[in-house]
DNA sequence: TGTACATCAGTGAACGCGCGTTCACTGATGTAC
DNA sequence: TGTACATCAGTGAACGCGCGTTCACTGATGTAC
C-alpha cells in the first residue's frame, strides 16, 4: 500500500522565527537580553506547546540575536527553557489574583474556573506546556510543583475550603480540590487536543461541575 | 547567573532501539515486515508518548532492518506513524470488549472506568499518544475521531444511556458522557504528567465520579 | 532437466537539514593613570 | 586632557549529531521455456 500521493511536507511543526533588527544593549544592560530571550522562548512555547520543539537557535532568531548570545545568560538549553517555563507559571499564577476582589467563595470559584478555562483557550500553548506533558526539567520539576503550581493548588484548596465551610460541608478540601482540578483539566485539555469534536458550551460544563461537586451554596 | 554546574546530558529523551538480528522474509511474506514496523513504532510510541520523537530510523533499528526497508511499505514517515496510531487505537478499543459480559450498566461503567485508568497507567505512552496531544496527522485525524475513538465514545454514550434509563433519568446521555470522559481524562492525564503529587487513590476518585455524576442506581 | 530471467525483500552510501555547543574573535565603552 | 587597558555585549565559523529521503544496488527465489 505504498501508492500514496500525499505531497511532501516539512516534517515537524517546529516554530520558526524571523530575525528582528536589534541594537546592542548599552553596557551594564546586558540583562535585558536575558529577558528578551525568556520572552521569545515563552512565545515559541505558546505556539509550539512542546518544549522539545523550541530550539536555542529559534529563540535566538526570535530575539534577533546570534545563537551564541544566549550562552552569556544561560548555561545551556535546559536552563533557558526552565526560565521560560518559570515565566509561563508566573503568568498563570495571575489567575487567582484577578479574582481576588470577589468575596463570595462560590462566585469566586466560578470565576477562577472560567479564568482557568480562558487561559487554556487563549494561551493554549502555554497551558499545555505547564500542565499537559511530563515536566521535562528535573530540577525545575521540584521547584514548579512546590512553588508555582503548588502555590496555585494551595490557593485552590483554600478557596474550596471556604466553600465547604460556608455550607457546613465536612468533606476534605484537598480531596475535593483534586476533583475540581482533574475535571477542569480534562475539559480544557480534551478540548484543545480534540478540537474537532462537538463540545458542549464551556460555561455549562463549568457550572455543572460546581453543582455536581456540591460547590454551590445550599439554599 | 550562568554559573551553573549542571552536568551535560543528551538533549532529548528520544528513544533508542538496539538492532535485532532478523532474517529476510521469504518471498510473498514481505508484509510481515510491515507489521513488524508497526509494532516497533507502536512500542516506541509507548515509551516516548510523543510521535515527534519516533523517527523512521529508530523504528527501522528496532525492527532490525535498514532505514530504507520501511519505504517498501510506507510512503513516508507520516504514513507509518498513522498506521502505528491506528494500531494503538485498536488496542484501546478492546477496553469496552473486556467488560462486555457485565450486565448491570452501573457496574459496567465502573469497570470501564477502571479499565480506562489501568490502560492509561500501564501503557501511558500509548494513552498520551492517543489522547494527550493534538492529533498530528491531518488525514488520520478525521479517521480516528470518526472511527476509533469516535466509536469508543459512541459506546460510552450507549452505556451512559443505559444507566440513565435504569434510573428514569432524563438527562442527555451525550452531555453526561462528555462529563464522564473529561473527568476521567483529567484524572489519568494529570496523574501521568504530575506524578510527583500526592494523589488520592484512583478507585476512590473513580467511584466518587460515578456518584457525583448521578451514575449509580437509585436506591 | 537446465537455464535465463523477472520478481521480490532488503541494503548502503550519500544528500542537505537544523540542531546544541565549542572556540576564538570583534568592536564599543567606561575607567585608571 | 589624553591614552592605555579592562570590561562588556555580542558575533561567526566550525564540529559532530540524527534526521527524512534519494538513488542505485544486491542477492535470493520462483517460473517460463
Amino acid at each position: 500500500m505504498t501508492d500514496v500521493t500525499s505531497e511532501k511536507k516539512a516534517r515537524s511543526g517546529r516554530p520558526t522565527a524571523t530575525a528582528v533588527a536589534r541594537a546592542q544593549n548599552p553596557r551594564g544592560q546586558g540583562r535585558r537580553l536575558r529577558e528578551d530571550l525568556i520572552n521569545a522562548a515563552s512565545n515559541l512555547l505558546a505556539t509550539a506547546g512542546d518544549p522539545d520543539q523550541v530550539s536555542m537557535r529559534a529563540v535566538a532568531r526570535a530575539a534577533g540575536v546570534s545563537p551564541m548570545a544566549a550562552y552569556r545568560h544561560f548555561a545551556d538549553r535546559d536552563e533557558l527553557l526552565a526560565a521560560a517555563l518559570d515565566s509561563c507559571f508566573m503568568e498563570f499564577a495571575k489567575l487567582f489574583e484577578t479574582t481576588a476582589d470577589i468575596e463570595d467563595p462560590f462566585d469566586r470559584l466560578g470565576a477562577v474556573g472560567r479564568a482557568y478555562f480562558e487561559f487554556a483557550n487563549d494561551e493554549n500553548g502555554h497551558y499545555r506546556v505547564l500542565f499537559s506533558q511530563p515536566m521535562p526539567f528535573d530540577k525545575s520539576d521540584f521547584n514548579i510543583l512546590e512553588s508555582h503550581s503548588g502555590s496555585a493548588f494551595v490557593q485552590l484548596i483554600t478557596l474550596v475550603q471556604a466553600c465547604l465551610d460556608a455550607n457546613d460541608d465536612p468533606r476534605d478540601a484537598t480531596y475535593v480540590s483534586y476533583q475540581v482540578w482533574t475535571w477542569v483539566h480534562g475539559m480544557v485539555d480534551l478540548r484543545i487536543t480534540h478540537a474537532a469534536l462537538a463540545w458542549p458550551p464551556a460555561e455549562q460544563m463549568l457550572a455543572d461541575l460546581q453543582t455536581s461537586l456540591g460547590l454551590v451554596r445550599h439554599s
